[in-house]
DNA sequence: ACTGTAGCTACCCTAAAGGGGTATTGCAGG
DNA sequence: CCTGCAATACCCCTTTAGGGTAGCTACAGT
């Protein structure tokens, strides 16, 4: 059994020589192949396991086509191929329902190996499309929680799960009054006004 | 000039046959080994461009240790190479300041590929981690949110910001009444009782 | 030993949020 | 045509949140 597969890619040399690629390789084979995202929904109705995907195409950007695909379709695996690796488009094609994210200069041997990868449920990404990824994990770690003392973490944390101050007041065993204290003094700590500009600034969401 | 490596593994026979494997490639040099935690600590002084850490550690485990390390040099790369893949371990060893993460079950190849990836300033990540940030990032779609309108969604967008009801209410030229109103059905179709726990529902946080 | 400060606690007052009801308008579907 | 839903607005009332003041303890520095 084949692992099947479409391309959706408006450039008709590189969609060739990828389809080329994929049919000369043992256990792969070509299922459809689309120039636009118009014709691409088509393939709904005769889905191929993976969805191989060009994010700038003349009609529709290929993120909008991901969204649709996959809000009809949740089995297709659908891999970027892209010459961009900005973190807007990034982040918007793995939202989409993106698997997997390479950029078009990979070799044959790596755009293999993220096929393969992919259908064995891994997310094949270009080694600084990872990178994107960790930094924007990294970069929430919170620069304004050195400030906050232990008791004052401990009522926003709870704080942060929707608790009631009352009910943080109980968990705590102090009273309401005092929570509402630690949260007027971490409030001035981070220059805010409220739980949910705290929480922001703590990157708690 | 050799990219140098320190290793911090309790496993002895694991730590030797991963120093051999780098010490016989062109490029690579150990600077260090250590066994545990607080030894590995000492790697400050005279650090190395990559230091490869296992999370089971003896004393400490291997996230705190990256955490402490990274504090105090955000020069030194460092890769994880643990025999654990769960989300709670991989995502606080790279919000610890880890560049990448690969499973202890990857060839020798690929570990050699994943130190050459992180000098080049990319993010080695064994494809099944890869799926679980991937993942993380994707379910980050409301499931709940299909019952909502598009006004509440508005009105629950800007509540996210911080602001206040009046604010909003000016903010979409309606009355704070009208705006209290949206927030009262919202939470009602969510089934909560409050901003924070909405925002929850709506994995807006 | 004295002082100062940081952290935790508590109380009071006002503003904001939450929960209920009622009503009008416009618009889509049976 | 009528029904239902979405959006708007206003009312009442209770609870929660935000901001100021203050006391107590523990620990650090002189």
């Amino acid at each position: 059994m084949n692992i099947t597969i479409s391309l959706v890619e408006d450039n008709n040399s590189f969609r060739a020589s990828l389809a080329q690629l994929i049919n000369s390789t043992k256990g792969l084979a070509i299922k459809s192949e689309y120039a636009n995202a118009e014709n691409a929904l088509k393939m709904i109705k005769d889905p191929p396991h993976i969805a191989i995907i060009d994010l700038e195409l003349p009609d529709m950007n290929g993120i909008n086509l991901i969204k649709k695909l996959s809000e009809k379709n949740h089995d297709i695996e659908y891999l970027v191929c892209s010459s961009h690796d900005d973190d807007r488009r990034i982040f918007s094609a793995l939202e989409a329902g993106a698997s997997g994210y390479i950029l078009k200069d990979s070799t044959s041997e790596e755009i293999i190996a993220a096929i393969m990868e992919i259908f064995n449920n891994g997310s094949p990404l270009s080694p600084f499309v990872a990178r994107r990824i960790i930094n924007s994990i990294q970069k929430k770690r919170s620069p304004a929680g050195e400030s906050l003392t232990e008791r004052e973490k401990e009522v926003l944390e709870l704080m942060s799960k929707g608790l009631l101050y009352k009910q943080i007041a109980s968990e705590l065993s102090i009273t309401r009054e005092t929570v509402k204290k630690h949260l007027q003094n971490i409030y001035q700590k981070l220059g805010v006004q409220n739980k949910i500009e705290a929480l922001h600034k703590m990157n708690m969401l």
